[in-house]
DNA sequence: CTCAGCCTTGTTAACGCTCACACCAAGGGA
DNA sequence: TCCCTTGGTGTGAGCGTTAACAAGGCTGAG
């Protein structure tokens, strides 16, 4: 079970190499050291080469606290994210892979923050200068992390849209124009009876926006269109899941189209349908909202509003890095912007058959 | 979509109290303000209070930076993920929790890194000193990042098992166990012929050990026990998943148990027997192995073995906070720990009734 | 009365890096 | 001839924090 060999930590600490270690090798002062690595002054050919050698020779890398403390840059991104209880955890991956390569890409470190004290936390990384910039996720219509944010010194973008949206930038999902494109796909296939399945109702408690932005767009455009549009709260988990649809199913016979705004629901509807013996779409349409990369690993066959994680985390990493690393883009205005919903089909709907009852 | 509003970043630089503005403040000296706060010698109450004031007066944070330059302690763990092409992120997301919010307990913070380079990653936030220690994920069975590792002067645990485990704390599910734990399963119930299926063949090209960890194991107590096993490769993706198990359903009509050993086919594993028209148990006894979690959340109602992401994140953080605070802990010998599989009924498995075939 | 020893606080030197400010030599224009 | 520029390099201060060392005042024992 464990090994009786003594480990490498037994004798003392080996002294790693400094700047200052460079420079004598090189034969040099540690200025003309730091700049012949940097780069930011001429340095003889010679010099330099000598000066590369013997960092290569010392393996020698900068430490990363010293340069913060010299040049008030840490080259580090704080990446705030709250999973609530019972909050659909796998969805959340892909964003974070979209800013923590961003900002590799750009140079930039992510810590990553799941703090549930999400206002606690953002103060913390921000106040101790741990980080040049922060991205907040999860955001909350009123959320308490934002005075905090825009009292920092750093500054910060959000995925995803809150109340107010001053003194910030801003990427989010259109999800008006999601609800608005799935009503109008099914009304045009001539459907004109629809079940919209959200988040569950504590997501709204809590704040979730996007659950009621796609919703009353959706509802309006239905009302618009003449189409009738059931509008529910989702479950995040099994069994609650099976039984809400099943359940919806049964209490609205005569609806043909289903909507989608929740990946927990849209990943238990295949065993539903099959179990019902329902066909999609010739018995039922169905849209969803979520990712491509979400639906391959997912098994889910159904055509889908393309949520993008990835792109609005790569784009909030972008503005924020602008933001850090010129003063100029400091001072221009803040912005909000959204990416326009795509549906990809995966022919998951069709007009409707005879009516399921 | 962009606010004309100037911002607060117009205005230079707020600047940020420092331990010095605390002392001034309160009239003492820096060291003393320091000791005050930290609490590492005795200070008179009076003194005391007045420093905690000060700090409280000024909102002090200590300089993350200043502190890791005197102290040699940043109080940040490196999490090292790696996320190849075609692998299944989601899973992937209940271990960073585990570690994440483990570290937060312990008083750290977390640096995700899921650069493609991993030794590279690993070589720079070890060598910079960005980090006390590091937790590495996704282990191969020869993991060019070991030696690495090894030579690194902070102290590093890995999840997962790697071929030579020397001077390493390693935590992972055995593996071993879980497939004979499967196989006694149904065999008990009575099953003399069953599937498995694995992970995609590159995994193991990879250096997926824990594929044929479970694969040989299982394999040995079959023919022990004069059980049939046939054991293949699994997909990730759709619609690659759907046409490999109907194809196995297919090709070995007489197997009357299926054991997954991948996720995203225990995923898409209800659309095909739905399908088929194909009851679990009654016609087939499956078991996954997979989190709780995931499973609560992707319906999937299986019977599995818990491979209890969470557990092992934790496990890992604290053996390697442990290393990282004491020196005595440090010259401990190495540990390689294995969490015990347990099988979690959702009975799903049964005696196998009339052959499918 | 003196001095060891404790309690409390201050002084100062690091930690490793960057950068503003010299400084020097060589070359070119007036 | 002198001065000014330009290219190349060194000196040293400072980033904010900690901690080793020093030092003062007080108590109590001899």
């Amino acid at each position: 079970m464990a090994t009786q060999s003594s480990n490498r930590f037994d004798n003392q600490e080996v002294r790693v190499a400094t700047i200052g270690d460079v420079a004598r090798e090189a034969g040099v002062s540690r200025s003309t050291a730091s700049y012949a690595l940097s780069g930011k002054r001429p340095i003889s050919e010679e010099v330099r080469r000598r000066v590369l050698a013997a960092a290569e020779a010392l393996a020698y890398t900068p430490n990363a606290g010293a340069r913060a403390l010299a040049t008030a840059q840490t080259k580090v991104l704080g990446l705030l994210a709250q999973f609530h209880e019972d909050e659909f955890a796998p969805a959340m991956m892909q964003y974070i892979l979209g800013v923590t390569n961003t900002a590799r890409d750009l140079g930039y470190d992510t810590l990553l923050v799941t703090e549930a004290d999400g206002v606690r936390a953002l103060r913390r990384v921000t106040d101790s200068r741990m980080v040049d910039g922060v991205v907040l996720m999860n955001i909350a219509h009123e959320d308490a992390r934002l005075p905090v944010l825009r009292a920092a010194p750093q500054p910060g973008a959000l995925v995803g849209l809150p109340g107010d949206c001053s003194g910030l930038d801003v990427f989010d999902l259109d999800f008006e124009e999601a609800g608005r494109v799935m009503v109008d796909h099914l009304h045009r296939l001539g459907h004109r009876e629809l079940i919209l399945i959200s988040h569950p109702e504590h997501v709204v408690e809590r704040g979730g926006a996007y659950v009621w932005r796609l919703r009353d767009a959706a509802l309006e455009r239905a009302r618009q269109l003449g189409v009738t549009l059931h509008a529910v709260y989702g479950e995040s988990r099994q069994p609650a899941v099976g039984r809400l649809l099943n359940g919806l199913l049964d209490a609205y016979p005569a609806a043909t189209g289903l909507l989608i705004n929740n990946e927990a629901v849209a990943a238990a509807l295949p065993s539903v349908t099959y179990a019902r013996g329902l066909r999609v779409p010739d018995d039922l349409s169905v849209i969803g909202r979520y990712s491509a990369d979400f639906a391959a690993t997912f098994s889910l066959p159904y055509s889908f509003i393309e949520s993008a994680p990835d792109r609005l985390g790569a784009m909030a990493v972008r503005q924020l890095v602008r933001r850090v690393e010129s003063t100029q883009a400091r001072a221009e205005p803040f912005v909000v912007r959204f990416i326009s919903p795509e549906l990809v089909s995966r022919e998951s709907t069709a007009p409707p058959g005879s009516t399921r009852s």
